[in-house]
DNA sequence: AAGATCCGCAACCGCACTTGT
DNA sequence: GACAAGTGCGGTTGCGGATCT
């Protein structure tokens, strides 16, 4: 039976929660000092705390290690996050091995304070001339393509998903850094007079985002992938989901279109 | 000056994966 | 192979200080 609930205080099976004190820190200082790290669970009962494994763990490696970096990003940081996020989505703990002394949560925090609402509104701007752009388009496209045989849309469709396919096998599976080139390449071939982004967005209507990429800035790029790696953005929803997957979601999500 | 709102951060939660039995 | 325990990860929440009105 819990002795108390809410935040800080006592819960069920007598674990507390909330903020640590100082003497709980040092608690767990001295623990991981004399046993190592790992073993989480054990801390409760080797070293007096009354907190479970989890927490323990959380509170080491989040605030108590000795190598942990204090202080604001820096400029140089910011960009490393910039191009990691750009190429690992939302995988912080990925992005914050190649920045020592920094942890997952602290480039978390960054990030949803930093960049989220700023991409966000970007968006939602962008949305919507590219809606009107993708109207437009589907009416010109739909004189052709009922002259068009089926079979060769079909197959034009097979070709481009098994080169969207191949480049993530050759990614491990993950989002390849190379993909805006070869759907460039493609979207050229196959809407020759169209501009890129049109082409891309046309083709491959979740990946509208990569289109506008191409030669773009840092700050679009971080705009285009914060888009596809967040749920909660309409428009690169679907898509951000199958990547975060795997390629056979993407390849649900691509071979639907216009979603 | 005081209340409302915003912002940054620490911590929790749920889920997935790994490892040991 | 099945199960349980341990661990790691990403998303979310809640608190407290800063800023705004």
């Amino acid at each position: 039976m819990a002795q108390h609930l809410g935040w800080g205080v006592i819960q069920e099976e007598g674990w507390r929660k909330g903020p640590w004190t100082a003497e709980e820190d040092r608690l767990l200082i001295e623990y991981v000092k004399l046993h190592g790290e790992g073993r989480w669970n054990s801390v409760a009962r080797l070293a007096g705390l009354k907190r479970n494994g989890k927490s323990c763990r959380l509170r080491w490696v989040n605030y108590l290690r000795p190598d942990l970096k204090r202080g604001q990003i820096t400029p140089h940081e910011e960009t490393i996050i910039l191009e990691l996020h750009a190429r690992w989505g939302n995988r912080w703990s990925t992005i914050a091995r190649s920045l020592p002394g920094r942890t997952d949560n602290e480039i978390k925090n960054y990030w949803r304070t930093h960049f989220k609402k700023k991409a966000k509104s970007d968006n939602n701007e962008k949305a919507k001339a590219r809606l009107v752009r993708r109207q437009q388009f589907q009416q010109q496209q739909r004189q052709p393509q009922q002259q068009q045989p089926q079979q060769q849309q079909q197959q034009i469709s097979q070709v481009d998903m098994k080169k969207i396919m191949s480049l993530f096998d050759e990614s491990d599976n993950r989002v390849p850094s190379s993909l805006p080139h070869q759907v460039r390449q493609d979207m050229v071939t196959l809407y020759p007079n169209t501009t890129v982004e049109e082409q891309a967005s046309f083709l491959y209507p979740q990946f509208n985002g990569y289109a506008s990429g191409f030669e773009s800035t840092n700050e679009d790029n971080m705009v285009l992938w914060d888009g596809l790696w967040n749920l909660d953005d309409h428009v690169y929803g679907n898509l951000s989901m199958a990547c975060a997957t795997n390629k056979a979601g993407l390849h649900h999500t691509l071979a639907t279109p216009f979603y």
